[in-house]
DNA sequence: TCTCCAGAACGTCATAAGCC
DNA sequence: GGCTTATGACGTTCTGGAGA
């Protein structure tokens, strides 16, 4: 197998295997796995300790807020109450945040009437629909960075008039945690804004904007405008291309950054779950 | 030093999406 | 509806590392 050859098989794999999942489950015929799994795994922990149902629990209402967490109130069976400050945020956007994504209704499994059913089967190819459309990365990255304070827009191009100097615009880099080179993940608090060449508008030498139809005559002529806007045309999907693939990329760092993220608040929720045991726990001595 | 390989980057085409 | 832009797909080229 050729190394491009292997490359499409990978690629048609992957898209395949993602769309089977994402199909499955949307027809109800397929649980939630993920979901499932972390229920089972915290009932596994939670069970094999068996901890001593908690009398009271209150939160803090100052705790509420988005993004901060809530201080809980734990009275214990001895009467003593403990302040707990909680880790769990306000469900924050999924990371993968395709709008369209987001609006598609799973259908439930008990329709059974007729016009459920024919509405289901519109449900499914209107979901087929939005699922056959592009996500935009710029679109999917300023939506996630509106929700989520330090992650960074995608800066809409600017024109030259607008300060910043001719062909540079200022990007702001994800200031969360990110995974370096070397595989490690480092603390990026402020991480300094780099510049990068935004598509150029100017026209390369030898292209020249088109004549109006009118002024044209010969077929040699009308062959050299097509010549020139196939060359312009060109140009700019050039251009397009390296900007979409720069987007794609910013936005796989800020997916990448956002693990990280999601990766150490896992941690502090199971360290958070462990103390709750301690605390909880009928004491031996 | 040469060769091989994997991955990144690129250019082009097709087409969905958005705008007027 | 036509035009422009954004993006997926594909093939090609470039680049850097590893082994002979």
């Amino acid at each position: 197998m050729s190394k491009c050859s292997r490359k499409k098989y990978i690629k048609t794999n992957l898209r395949q295997m993602t769309m089977d999942t994402i199909e499955s489950r949307q027809d109800g015929s397929v649980t939630d796995s993920v979901a499932e799994n972390e229920s089972a795994h915290m009932q596994n922990q939670t069970g094999q300790n068996s901890i001593p149902t908690l009398t009271q629990v209150s939160v803090a209402g100052s705790g509420t807020g988005r993004g901060s967490p809530a201080v809980t109130l734990v009275q214990l069976p001895s009467g003593q109450t403990v302040h707990v400050q909680g880790v769990i945020q306000t469900p924050q956007p999924s990371v993968i945040q395709s709008p369209q994504i987001q609006t598609v209704q799973v259908a439930t499994i008990a329709e059974t009437d007729e016009s459920a059913e024919s509405e289901g089967v519109i449900d499914s190819h209107k979901r087929r629909e939005i699922l056959s459309r592009r996500p935009s990365y710029r679109k999917i990255l300023n939506e996630l960075s509106s929700d989520v304070p330090g992650v960074p827009k995608i800066e809409e191009e600017k024109s030259e008039e607008e300060g910043t100097p001719p062909n540079i615009a200022t990007m702001a880099v994800p200031t969360s945690i990110y995974q370096t080179s070397t595989g490690q993940y480092t603390a990026t608090g402020d991480m300094p804004t780099y510049q990068i060449r935004a598509p150029t508008t100017a026209l390369p030498q030898g292209v020249v904007m088109a004549a109006s139809p009118g002024s044209l005559h010969s077929p040699q002529q009308l062959a050299e405008e097509a010549t020139r806007k196939r060359e312009l045309r060109l140009m700019k999907n050039r251009e397009a291309a390296k900007e979409c693939r720069r987007r794609k990329k910013e936005y796989v760092k800020c997916l990448e950054s956002r693990v990280a993220v999601l990766e150490v608040q896992n941690k502090k929720l199971i360290e958070e779950l462990e103390t709750l045991k301690d605390i909880c726990s009928p004491k031996t001595d």
